[in-house]
DNA sequence: ATTTCATGTAACTTTTATAGTTACATGAAA
DNA sequence: TTTCATGTAACTATAAAAGTTACATGAAAT
């Protein structure tokens, strides 16, 4: 399947937008990301689900922080986005009855399990200040946007 | 994209040659398995360059192990079969030059390399040979094959 | 009020990775 | 020389993600 990039893109956007005054529209935000402005809303409406930001509507609308960055970790944003999988190995289900099958699966999903709680702990311990404050480090024009 | 399971494909195959005496085709692997004589030639080919199985042209013909599993790791079936991506999250990389971005990727990489390191440990520790064994606990007819 | 602008969303198209299919050439055993 | 199986190219199908179009809805500004 196509690779999922979706983090990727919601933390370059949470990043964007910390640094910004007023509400940032998707429009601008699409064309910072090179992509369209649908993109952006829908990904920023399952933040929004989840109390990470908020939306706007009308004139000076568009999107803002609902809470501080020191407060969001990548794991939250990964579970805001709806916790898609992680790997992009599956097994294969043609024959449950089969016990190959069924053992060779197992076997893989314990190694599988085990690598995913290994990610999942992983962005639990990355907050997005600390992200922030590394970027900060490296630019001196916090609020720039390409557009 | 839809999603990869050739290595729970391979090693369902494998563990089914394992029990066989004669060469096994590709039309009677392929029915077992629900699928085209084709796939099952395609991914047989890539594992035969690696020196993990044998193939025979002709009458009698068809694949066989070319070493036991004793000696077959999960790591050694995944590399053979050309070490695709672990993950199925990416990152976004439309403007290289925005530092948000450089710093989101370089956060990601960290934890996706962590990830597909223990998962590529956990492969290298578990042989065929040990999956065969907790599979003939379960079957008392090893050489039963779905057709 | 009415104009303006931005979100909210449904429906559709495009892209890309994987799997499955058809067709046929090649080669080895019987 | 017939039979059977691999080897491979070319094509189709399926599925997941991303991008696009179109328009309804709602809020500010004048
Ligand atoms: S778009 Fe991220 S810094 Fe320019
Ligand atoms: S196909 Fe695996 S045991 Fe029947």
């Amino acid at each position: 399947m196509k690779s999922n990039s979706q983090l990727s893109l919601a933390l370059h956007l949470l990043l964007h937008m910390a640094d910004m005054e007023e509400p940032v529209t998707s429009g601008l935000l699409a064309s910072a990301m090179n992509t369209n402005p649908v993109v952006i809303r829908r990904l920023m409406g399952g933040l929004r689900e989840h109390g990470i930001v908020q939306s706007r509507k009308g004139h000076h609308g568009g999107w803002t922080l609902s809470r501080p960055l020191a407060e969001l970790t990548l794991r939250d944003v990964y579970l805001a986005l709806g916790g898609g999988p992680l790997l992009s190995l599956t097994h294969r289900t043609q024959n449950p009855d089969c016990l190959i099958e069924q053992a060779v699966n197992e076997t893989l999903d314990g190694a599988f399990r085990d690598a995913e709680a290994l990610l999942l702990a992983r962005f639990a311990d990355l907050s997005l200040a600390a992200l922030q404050s590394r970027i900060h480090a490296a630019i001196h024009s916090p609020a720039h946007l390409c557009a």
